[in-house]
DNA sequence: CCTGGAGTTGTCCTA
DNA sequence: TTAGGACAACTCCAG
């Protein structure tokens, strides 16, 4: 006798609290089976590098958090659902909503299929409002954030509250793949090592949200733009996992008590730009690869290899450029201001494609994110429709002194550096030889020469921009 | 259809 | 030393 079970589908929803498709189950069967697939036949792009670590560890993790009895699958979808339907009486299947091009297509079939032999229900797990309930008024989407926040999600109805309900995960006999089936990690010790700043699973979620919220919200608005200071959440990979719900944030943020408002809107409206690019990503799904703003196609960027690779690495020789690079390949994780620094040098002194950045933040970062990555990179590159102004061009070594002033954060990822005084930390180059040779530091050697002349650069940024517009 | 104000995150020069 | 304006022009959005 076949075992009746309803199938909960897990993707970028890897939590038990606050789970609707989950909650949903629970009020109608007694045995709810866990289910994930590891889809790499319909998946574009691949998961990347560091994904794949936090991948593994999650599923480690929720599968103790089931005591164990977490069915873990690889292949089509289709055929694992298939498989298991095959094997139990499955009442109903059912999941949270993923927004990504791919998964969409991928799904709707799937659920096509299925639902000509059971019952299928999906949910909206992750995102505070659904990108095709805020329109303007003339019924298409925004293009601007401010509105787009401001007037459209924040005069919609209120994001669903989270709750939680007791959960049955069923106790199965099914022969699943073991975790390492999957074939996640490949036991480099770079896989061992950029973990050890994080915990990863829900619970940790959880306490690092409290412990921020008790302590580093306290001067967001502010305290945000230092990379030294314990004032960002650093919750974007749990976020973009779905370990923790934006939903559950929301209500959390919302409820503090002696946190300045400013404070408490400033976060709330980060959770908004991460609503605005998954409502970008939904309303033109070609926002991964191609340039929003279409007459930035004709933009003449460089194809250099040799710079890209230097960028990538952290050895440009601009100080605050590399402690970024070197800060996300080292910890899967690069702190919001340094993005936007080395992603601006990047595109804009080095005039090498945003998909090239994009790319390797997908391949380094826990929290790579179809939507948020794209949409960031197409901001700094002027591309996307709510753009920064492309004269808007950031000189690293004015950035580095503002938001490093004591040059904490270049020290702690360039260690090189460490002798040298602060007046020339951000700019090693123009550090007099005797004080070089005191130190024992030589330009060349020890630390790269700047790759490029950050004010030429500038200009040839500017001057090319203009070539653009003259030809549109 | 027209109009006017606005658009996450900056830099540089000048007075 | 510091504050203010220039830096582009365009599209978006709401009234």
């Amino acid at each position: 006798m076949k075992k009746k079970i309803a199938i909960h589908w897990f993707r970028y929803d890897l939590r038990i609290y606050d789970n609707p498709s989950l909650n949903h189950l629970s009020n109608n069967y007694d045995n709810i089976l866990g289910v994930y697939i590891f889809d790499e036949i319909n998946s574009d792009p691949k998961l990347g590098s560091a994904s794949m670590v936090w991948l593994n560890h999650s599923l480690e993790y929720l599968n103790k958090q089931l005591n164990g009895n977490l069915v873990i699958l690889k292949g089509d979808p289709k055929k694992c659902l298939d498989e298991l339907m095959n094997f139990f009486d499955v009442q109903e299947i059912s999941w949270n909503r993923c927004y990504e091009p791919w998964i969409i297509k991928r799904d709707k079939n799937l659920k096509i299929y299925l639902n000509k032999k059971i019952q299928v229900n999906s949910f909206n797990g992750s995102l505070l409002w659904e990108p095709w309930k805020i329109l303007k008024n003339d019924g298409t989407p925004y293009k601007i954030f401010t509105p787009f926040f401001k007037r459209g999600c924040l005069s919609a109805s209120k994001p669903r509250v989270p709750k939680s309900e007791r959960i049955n995960f069923f106790n199965h006999n099914f022969l699943a793949k073991n975790l390492s089936d999957l074939g996640l990690l490949e036991n480099k010790k770079w896989e061992r090592k950029i973990l050890t700043d994080w915990r990863v699973g829900e619970k940790n979620a959880i306490e690092i949200m409290k412990s921020f919220f008790k302590n580093g919200v306290k001067d967001y608005s502010e305290g945000r733009n230092f990379p030294i200071k314990k004032n960002v959440s650093r919750l974007s990979p749990y976020i973009h996992w779905g370990q923790i719900s934006p939903h559950t944030l929301w209500y959390e943020v919302n409820s503090l008590k002696n946190v300045k408002h400013i404070d408490v809107e400033v976060f709330k409206s980060e959770l908004g730009w991460r609503e605005f690019a998954y409502y970008l990503l939904y309303h033109f799904p070609y926002l991964q690869k191609k340039n929003l703003k279409s007459n930035f196609d004709n933009f003449q960027w460089l194809d250099d290899e040799s710079n890209f690779k230097k960028w990538s690495k952290g050895f440009t020789g601009i100080p605050i450029v590399d402690a970024g690079m070197r800060e996300l390949w080292q910890t899967g994780y690069m702190h919001n201001r340094p993005r936007m620094i080395v992603s601006s040098f990047l595109v804009k002194n080095l005039l090498i494609h945003w998909n090239r950045g994009e790319e390797w933040f997908w391949d380094c970062l826990f929290d790579a994110d179809a939507a948020s990555n794209s949409a960031s990179w197409q901001w700094v590159a002027g591309t996307g429709t709510d753009s920064t102004p492309y004269f808007r061009i950031f000189n690293p070594v004015t950035q580095g002194k503002k938001f490093d002033p004591n040059g904490e954060y270049i020290r702690k990822y360039v260690p090189e550096l460490k002798k040298i005084p602060i007046k020339f930390l951000f700019s090693p180059w123009e550090c007099p030889d005797d004080i070089s040779n005191n130190i024992n530091f030589k330009l060349g050697k020890d630390y790269p020469y700047p790759i490029i002349d950050l004010k030429e650069s500038r200009q040839r940024a500017l001057s090319t921009y203009n070539l653009l517009r003259q030809k549109n």
